[in-house]
DNA sequence: TGAACGAGCCC
DNA sequence: GTACGCGCTCGTTCA
């Protein structure tokens, strides 16, 4: 067999469950009487959505069709009553292709009011029953009164080895939405007088394909600070000028097209998220008033254009597109594109392949899964790896900081006040120095992003942190200063 | 009662 | 020649 995973990934392996044993051990602290008064205004706006929906002039055709079976929470239902009875056309259906789609994306440029009313409801329904009840189903009394969850890790459940958690899910909260964010976000609280307390492995995941592909572009946008490639990518998709790109733009960029297409995707998915992209945010460009969709306009896109098995029209915007991936893969990255077609060559001629970390993958995998599993995998191996470190060290030093979470490339922790500055410089030797001696093959430098809640704060309020002068502070302090109030340092209050 | 499915949340 | 990777949890539907 000419892959086998080594001894030193089994050991890891097992000492990393260890270090999450502990983590599950220290646990979440939950606050009770917020999550308890969440859910109740939670399940308010809920019944006020619900209500809006039943008197919509539209649900006439809803009780018409389903009479006594009619279920405001069926998305067979909503799809039937909108795609049937309205007669608005489908642009999708369901992977079995059973029915229309009804996932939120398939009404995206539709304004239909019955629409709006079930999509508030089904959101807020997501937050309260998959979320609030999920913490209060699972969360238990310490022996110091106060309450708490304890997740389950586990290292046996995905065949990229990356981790899972379950009951209840810490890696899924909200984050994207404002709201929801800070509804279930409130609900995580420090230990009295802790601070919570995140370490991120930055850009992790354009690190990590550097050591397997050796590509000397994205290298240079890893290794030079004052390189961006999504602001690149977008001034190249939009055709603007570097000071036109403002931070939303990246941001759709950055997920709509970078990460997408290096996970696989091309122009027939990546064109039509775009071009909805800049509409669903009223994108504008920076520093005017001018909406990018004007800005498409003014240079000649007006068409999406189709996607189908032929090649999109000239001039269309998915014919643009199209001519971006080319850039993409056969210039800009040609060499991460080249150990692509390598890599799966390989494991096509081997029947596996060995992660950088050690272990061995012989399960029957597609091109996708080939090129993306060794580069996720080893992206969370460092993670476990410092996370396993630093639980341990804490300990060896007796030091009151907990890590109480872990979300694929990045470590949760109560910080006792008095140990931030201790926490955060253990930290950043052992996920940016120490880990190169672990590493070896690392060709890019791996970086640590610190981020504190007041004292006493919850998981909504973590800011970014940076070292001035030996110590932390917030890295915007004119934004903590207004949240918060004056910065407390290391002051211990408990 | 349980499984399949569709949906939506995370990295 | 190909068409976004990996999870967990929920409600609906149906056997």
């Amino acid at each position: 067999m000419k892959h086998v995973t080594t001894p030193a990934a089994m050991k890891f392996w097992m000492e990393g469950a260890l270090a999450l044993a502990d983590v599950e051990h220290q646990g979440v602290r939950i606050d009770k009487t917020y999550l308890e008064g969440a859910i109740t205004s939670t399940t308010k706006e809920i019944n006020d959505a619900e209500a809006a929906l039943r008197s919509d002039k539209d649900f006439k055709l809803w009780r018409r069709r389903f009479g006594e079976k009619t279920k405001p929470g069926s998305y067979d239902q909503l799809a039937a009553v909108v795609f049937r009875d309205l007669g608005v056309p489908s642009k999708k259906r369901t992977a079995s292709g059973d029915r229309e789609s009804a996932a939120a994306a398939a009404f995206e440029g539709l304004d239909i009011p019955l629409v709006k009313h079930f999509l508030t409801a089904a959101k807020l329904k997501k937050a309260r029953d998959a979320y609030l009840v999920g913490i209060q189903r699972e969360m238990v009394q310490h022996d110091d009164g106060l309450w708490y969850v304890h997740c389950s890790y586990n290292l046996n459940s995905v065949i990229t080895f990356r981790s899972s958690c379950s009951n209840t899910n810490y890696q899924n909260n909200p984050k994207r939405n404002p709201k929801m964010m800070e509804t279930v976000r409130k609900c995580y609280i420090s230990r009295p007088g802790y601070r919570q307390g995140e370490l991120d492995y930055g850009q992790i995941e354009v690190r990590i394909p550097c050591p397997y592909t050796f590509d000397p572009v994205l290298m240079a946008y890893v290794c030079d600070p004052t390189k961006d490639m999504h602001r690149d990518m977008a001034v190249q998709i939009f055709k603007l000028k570097p000071n036109q790109v403002s931070k939303a733009l990246r941001n759709l960029v950055k997920a709509d097209y970078v990460f997408a297409t290096f996970y696989g995707s091309y122009y027939g998915l990546t064109a039509p998220a775009l071009w909805e992209g800049v509409d669903n945010g009223n994108l504008t460009l920076e520093g005017s008033e001018k909406t990018v969709r004007q800005h498409l306009t003014d240079i000649g896109f007006t068409e999406l254009g189709t996607i189908d098995d032929e090649k999109p029209e000239a001039g269309t915007w998915a014919a643009h597109v199209r001519g971006i991936d080319e850039d993409f893969w056969g210039k800009r990255f040609k060499v991460y594109a080249q150990w692509k077609r390598d890599w799966y060559e390989a494991y096509c001629r081997d029947g596996g392949f060995t992660m950088l970390t050690g272990f061995a993958v012989h399960a029957p995998l597609d091109k996708k899964q080939v090129c993306n599993s060794p580069v996720q995998g080893v992206a969370f191996h460092c993670l476990l790896w410092s996370l396993t470190k630093l639980v341990n060290r804490l300990r060896k030093y007796k030091m009151q900081s907990k890590v109480i979470g872990e979300v694929h490339d990045s470590i949760n922790l109560d910080i006792h006040p008095a140990e931030l500055d201790d926490v955060f410089d253990m930290a950043t030797s052992i996920m940016t120095e120490e880990i190169k001696v672990w590493a070896p093959w690392l060709n890019v430098p791996l970086v640590c992003e610190c981020e504190s809640s007041p004292t006493d704060g919850s998981w909504f309020d973590v800011m970014g942190m940076a070292k001035r002068d030996g110590g932390y502070v917030p890295a915007d302090p004119a934004k903590w200063q207004k949240r918060f109030g004056a910065w407390d340092g290391q002051l211990v209050t408990a």
